[in-house]
DNA sequence: TTGAGTTACGAAAACGTAATAGTGTTGAAA
DNA sequence: TTTCAACACTATTACGTTTTCGTAACTCAA
């Protein structure tokens, strides 16, 4: 077991100065030709490579990307670091992934954790708790540190930093517009709580798109989900209760159970009832009747995230813009089965 | 825009040594009492908090482990970094994400990037195109250096480290067995290409179980797809051309598609047609109808390796076991509608 | 032969930390 | 009064790089 060699030792065999060696292996015209072969070869031999961490401590940077996202094990987060690590590989990054588990607390520990020298800047996206909370602190700390900071989707209006969103407003009003053209009349909208940021946002255009209708304004049709567990019950009643023709759900979990509770009933999909969601997902496409979606493009979310994140990385040095920019990612809606 | 404060800063604005500063917040008994409080005071103050680099280059460990996948937009390998992180969390360790999209080259080069420094030990899973090529030379210098890697689902035997595997093969005879149990006879295989080490161990399993109920062996009925997307094609003909009545899917892309294409050609699952499928994965959750799966439990094989890791990581020191273990990772059948 | 200019290299500092090995002062025992 | 330990702190080194600065040795023109 040989450990990789470093710098002094090449100089120790060869009988040369550190200095030498590291000249030698960056080519600089200070070191003679013969000299300057010699000790490339060697290090080739030896398949010398500069350590990381003794090049990150000098230059005080890492070339590391830090991601705190509320969980993995979900479509569309990891779709949106996919995205991340594309461009972040194309620029020599490396990207750090901590979970949040929708915690407060860990999505602060994880923040202090990394922002100790360990990256250059983070991209993230919040987490419920925090989201609940309204408590921004630890990212504020990391920002006036210097350390640059990139929010997507779940992001906030309290921290001024460069963004990257859909526009869920206008995406909700567009997909719920479209049911209308449809000829559906009674449209509920099954939604998360209401301080998850994109939920709110896009119970809003479900508003707006009903009242420039001049569909009444139900609250009744208004269904907010915490848990997915407890979703085929609610929703159950949902359709039992109330006459219904289509609806709207946030996310494509939410939809697939609602259209497997409206089977249960004796409803047909699309027939009785319309059902759109907002999702990349992978259930969408599967499921049957396949489900009529909101596209979020996470690829492209990760994409300009990095992007815009690199961009201040490599900029920053003394300038200084603050000029914090919020990106829209456009959405198209994907029409499948559930729609008719 | 305060960076942050290094124990040299505080050093100079409390006007004692270096020494004494790191030695106070470490509560060393050297430093009298007054000293001790007055630094950490000031530290506290200024929010002190060392910095990682400079500890990784002065302790040569990163606590960062290393995670090598071919895709991150994957249910299966998302779960398991998330059974990684977990125990990685409580362990106090990071950890770094490259993706090899499948591909030998990034593979190799995420590993070479990774390989300097920058982790203490890695957890991998091979891109196909490495299992193709059957070289894992980028991998051996890895551990010849004397940095750990545990491998897990695809593993080689060429490489002797610790890995972290189902038993493929008796997981895939248990699952035709209880196809058989349930009466069907003519049983066909959807599995990937073969360098694929569980595609192949998968198909021994397939193979064994018929043999041992003295089902004829036809070879006409395994399929070998490459690309999901040819997936409906080559199955549409599978199920025309032959009379089968059951289906085993090395994975729930395909099940669902078998699902689907049948379906469509009139057959009913589970009654014309019998479908069981190896994941974890949320299409068999939510399809129509819901599909028997081999659990994989990603959670438990990221746990179970990131224990693995970090136990070598925290012994080895000077004790070089060097006794390399393969921990399989029990699964079960999940019954769902797709088989009755 | 002196001075300047070039060539080819080495010493040292810096990045931030922790640990080992000092160092000077005080007080008490011999 | 000397000696020795205890105390409270500092200097230094090491981790592995890169870079700035310095300096011998040599060449060449005056």
């Amino acid at each position: 077991m040989k450990r990789k060699i470093t710098l002094k030792q090449i100089a120790k065999e060869l009988d040369v100065s550190i200095s030498t060696v590291s000249k030698s292996l960056r080519n600089s015209l200070e070191i003679g030709e013969e000299t300057r072969l010699k000790v490339q070869a060697f290090a080739k031999f030896y398949n010398y490579k500069p350590n990381n961490i003794a090049l990150s401590l000098k230059n005080r940077k890492t070339k590391t990307i830090g991601i705190i996202i509320p969980e993995i094990v979900h479509h569309f987060f990891s779709t949106v670091i996919n995205g991340i690590e594309q461009v972040a590989n194309e620029h020599g990054y490396s990207v750090i992934i901590c979970l949040s588990d929708d915690s407060f607390d860990k999505e602060v520990l994880n923040m202090e954790m990394l922002a100790n020298g360990s990256i250059d800047g983070f991209i993230m996206s919040l987490s419920k708790e925090t989201q609940f909370r309204g408590d921004f602190h630890h990212i504020t700390e990391v920002i006036n540190q210097g350390m640059p900071v990139v929010m997507f989707d779940r992001v906030t209006n309290d921290i001024l930093c460069d963004k990257v969103i859909i526009d869920d407003k206008s995406a909700a009003y567009e997909a719920v517009q479209s049911l209308i053209d449809k000829g559906r009349k009674k449209i509920a909208l099954v939604t998360t709580v209401d301080y998850v940021s994109v939920g709110k946002l896009r119970t809003d255009g479900y508003t707006k798109a009903l009242l420039d209708n001049d569909i009444p304004f139900n609250e009744n049709l208004i269904i907010k989900i915490e848990d997915v567990n407890t979703c085929e019950i609610t929703i159950g009643k949902l359709l039992e209760d109330k006459a219904i023709d289509a609806v709207f759900a946030v996310n494509e979990l939410f939809a697939v159970t609602i259209i497997k509770t409206a089977n249960k009933i004796g409803l047909n999909v699309p027939n009785d009832l319309a059902v759109i969601a907002f999702t990349d997902g992978i259930i969408s496409k599967y499921s049957t009747p396949t489900i009529t979606t909101v596209s979020q493009s996470g690829i492209k979310m990760g994409n300009k995230a990095a992007k815009m994140l690199i961009e201040r990385l490599e900029t920053e040095e003394d300038e200084e813009d603050e000029n914090y920019k919020t990106e829209v990612i456009e959405t198209h809606l994907i029409e499948r089965e559930s729609t008719h």
